[in-house]
DNA sequence: CTATGTAAACAAC
DNA sequence: GTTGTTTACATAG
């Protein structure tokens, strides 16, 4: 897998090697330095007084593991992993954990990795450059890479990032010119699908995402294929060939997604889309009907969240990409489920062995994998005391000082020329989700007199519509985006929209309230600094996410007139914005607040979810969250004094990686932030980290993001919102 | 019901 | 013919 700054969208799903046999088919194995299985054992001697604080039995796991119960959430238990850790036999533990409780116990893990053995304090500082190179992996010797990267690996994280036309140049772009504003927490990250790799043979991350595609294609005797570089040359043509009559999993709207993205101005023709698409998927090129031409315009029209721009001179039409929905996804960012499963369905019902796939029924072949899984969003909420400093390290760091380039291709050149898709409803619809991504401090630091807990909420996206893409419903409110005041004839088709909506077309569902497509932030976004105004393509190391909630809050500050003076902007503008839009506000509404869209979700989600207290200091609009339906959650006991205790408990040098301790921070942490803390612009209690999610259940890992806040100056509140980012899609086989 | 795919009508260039 | 918008319908989940 590659290492890029961008954590990957999309984890593949692989199949967990249950504890009881199969580990001889692990990866694990493989590693060069003999851990694995052993090594966690080993580590058990270690554990013992971590051990005791567990309210589980954590005997099966290497020392330094922590795992409490989620307080709100049955069956859900938080595991802190050591870096040093053999992640798979965790998580083989911990399914067969969830297996055996069934759904009576705990069957679902959130991991979150307490950091590192191998990395020195200063280069965890949140300095540490993050490279899309796939030797940052590798040398990433933190946690989890490091001892996941076997050779395989390594080797699978250069196939991905060398290919495709998609992400990779744009991923290397962005690295670059974001400077050292990178983390290494990325790589160092649970989510680190380098580790990942480990936990199915067939090296999820030695392959890179066409090849994955392929391998789709392939049959089941060719499943056993693994990316051998030898192995995949000789295989290559017939995978091609396979993955010609084989339809991609995405949607249009996804491949229109990965198309622009992989351009370096996230832009492109039409013709340029085709083109792309059939590059990539040469299914579209080979097989498919011209309609799917139409299909591809009919999505760019159909989806607001593309956005149509015209050259200067008003003669070439850019399709690009709504900052706010772009999740800059691209195809080597991709991992889909493989294609295992099916083919195991396939062969049940098709003994003969061949594959259905090319004999179905054109309407059976239609049936495709969503993109993403669609799950409902769930706010996880998880408390632990907190009476020491703990200094958290982003696993995306922050930067400052960005510009914001699309906003300026949307502000200036831009000619919209469509007419303004206007969007019915300003006001929040209940319906949408929940999770805003936040930008992230490039550190956290609790201060040691902080409050006394910390909580933690994790709000679980939990939908199997793998596409972050925003829906349609999201596009609503891009539409504004894309609407400039037009005459007499947008007016026209404003009414005809209107009345539509009036009516069921397409449309109006789509501007029904959406349910959950896209984390939105809900912890309203730090002080009025005005670091924030960032743009999405300069914070290439930002995940789409996180950058998707600079951007909103870029659009917040929009200038009027530009592409972000839309109903909905302008309405907030008139309710939060001062009156000084092209700069970032003073005092930066909450970003839910700023994108109303944003916090429709929360609303809704609170009706049925309930959400643990998340507060923030700074926030301009304090009672906003509570408006946002999160209500105060019991305190739960936990058997940690502190969260870093929990975090590091057992685990001596836990300096580095996502979570850590820091001494230094210790000393100073009492009354200000990290510098780059401060410099970022989030309040100081807020800082962002990966972790995964095992779900015994379903036997589903999914990555998550976790926004961690601790309890602030003016508020007694700590929180830590653990967010589904978009990637809980598919579920192992 | 929603998301998605497909086809097609229609308009503008 | 291309591009873009929109409607309608079908299908899967």
């Amino acid at each position: 897998m590659r290492t890029s700054p961008r954590r990957p969208l999309i984890l593949k799903r692989r199949k967990l090697a249950l504890p009881c046999g199969n580990e001889s088919s692990s990866p694990a194995r493989d590693e060069p330095d003999g851990r694995g299985k052993g090594a966690a054992k080993q580590e058990q001697g270690r554990g013992e007084e971590a051990r005791d604080r567990v309210e589980c039995d954590t005997q099966k796991f290497p020392a330094g593991i922590k795992i409490i119960n989620h307080p709100t959430m049955p069956n859900t238990q938080v595991v802190v992993i050591p870096a040093n850790a053999d992640i798979q036999s965790i998580i083989e533990a911990l399914t067969a954990k969830g297996k055996e409780s069934g759904s009576n116990g705990p069957n679902k893990f959130i991991l979150i990795s307490s950091g590192s053995t191998s990395r020195s304090p200063g280069a965890r500082a949140g300095q540490q450059q993050l490279s899309d190179e796939p030797s940052t992996a590798a040398k990433g010797a933190g946690s989890w890479g490091k001892k996941n990267v076997g050779q395989k690996e390594k080797r699978g994280g250069s196939a991905i990032a060398s290919s495709g036309s998609s992400g990779s140049p744009g991923g290397a772009r962005d690295n670059s010119g974001s400077g050292e504003a990178t983390s290494g927490g990325l790589d160092n990250s649970l989510t680190n699908i380098q580790w990942l790799g480990k936990m199915s043979s067939d090296g999820l991350s030695s392959c890179n995402v066409k090849r994955e595609m392929e391998n789709e294609n392939q049959t089941p005797k060719q499943e056993g294929i693994k990316c051998e570089e030898d192995s995949v040359a000789s295989s290559s043509a017939t995978l091609w060939q396979e993955s010609i009559s084989e339809r991609p999993p995405y949607s249009y709207m996804a491949m229109i997604q990965f198309a622009i993205n992989s351009t370096e101005r996230k832009r492109m023709t039409l013709k340029d889309i085709y083109t792309w698409i059939e590059d990539n998927f040469p299914y579209f090129k080979h097989v498919a009907k011209p309609g799917c031409k139409n299909s591809i315009r009919h999505n760019l029209s159909l989806h607001d969240m593309f956005v149509r721009e015209t050259s200067a001179n008003g003669k070439i039409s850019f399709w690009t990409i709504h900052p706010d929905a772009n999740r800059y996804l691209t195809l080597d960012q991709v991992f889909k489920v493989s294609q295992q499963k099916r083919h195991t369905l396939e062969l049940q019902k098709n003994p003969g062995g061949v594959s259905a796939r090319k004999t179905e029924p054109q309407s059976a072949r239609r049936k495709m994998k969503p993109l993403l899984p669609r799950v409902n969003s769930y706010l996880v909420p998880i408390q632990f005391p907190m009476t020491q400093s703990i200094v958290l390290h982003s696993s995306v760091p922050m930067t400052q000082g960005a510009s914001l380039n699309s906003s300026e291709t949307v502000q200036s050149n831009k000619q919209v020329r469509i007419a303004p898709k206007v969007s019915i409803s300003p006001r929040a619809s209940p319906g949408f989700l929940s999770l805003l991504w936040l930008p992230l401090p490039s550190s956290f630091q609790c201060r040691q007199d902080s409050p006394a807990f910390t909580n933690v909420s994790c709000l679980v996206r939990e939908s199997d519509s793998l596409f972050p893409a925003p829906s349609v419903r999201q596009k609503r409110q891009f539409t504004a985006l894309k609407s400039p005041l037009r005459g007499v004839s947008d007016t026209l088709v404003i009414k005809r929209r209107e009345s539509r909506e009036m009516g069921r077309s397409r449309r109006k569902q789509h501007l029904a309230l959406p349910c959950s497509e896209e984390p939105v932030l809900v912890l309203p976004e730090s002080s009025g600094s005005d670091s924030f105004k960032l743009e999405a393509q300069d914070l290439p190391f930002l995940p789409e996410t996180q950058r998707l909630g600079n951007v909103s809050q870029l659009s917040c500050s929009q200038e009027e007139g530009g592409p972000f003076k839309t109903p909905i902007k302008e309405m907030f503008y008139k309710l939060l914005v001062s009156s000084t839009p092209n700069k970032a506000p003073p005092a930066t509404p909450p970003l839910g607040g700023a994108d109303p869209w944003r916090l429709a979700p929360l609303a809704k989600e609170r009706s049925v979810l309930d959400f643990s207290p998340v507060r923030t200091p700074q926030v301009p609009f304090p009672s906003l969250q509570e408006n946002l339906g999160f209500n105060s959650t019991s305190f739960i006991q936990s058997p940690f004094e502190s969260p870093r205790q929990l975090l590091n408990t057992e685990v001596n040098d836990m300096v580095s990686g996502p979570l850590t301790s820091s001494p230094a921070s210790n000393s100073t942490s009492s009354k200000q932030a990290s510098p780059e803390l401060a410099a970022s612009g989030l309040p100081e209690n807020r800082s962002l980290m990966e972790g995964l999610v095992l779900d015994t259940m379903n036997d589903s890992l999914s990555k998550i993001l976790l926004d961690i806040s601790f309890p602030g100056f003016e508020d007694d509140n700590l929180g830590i919102d653990i967010c589904w980012p978009e990637f809980k899609n598919e579920q192992y086989e």
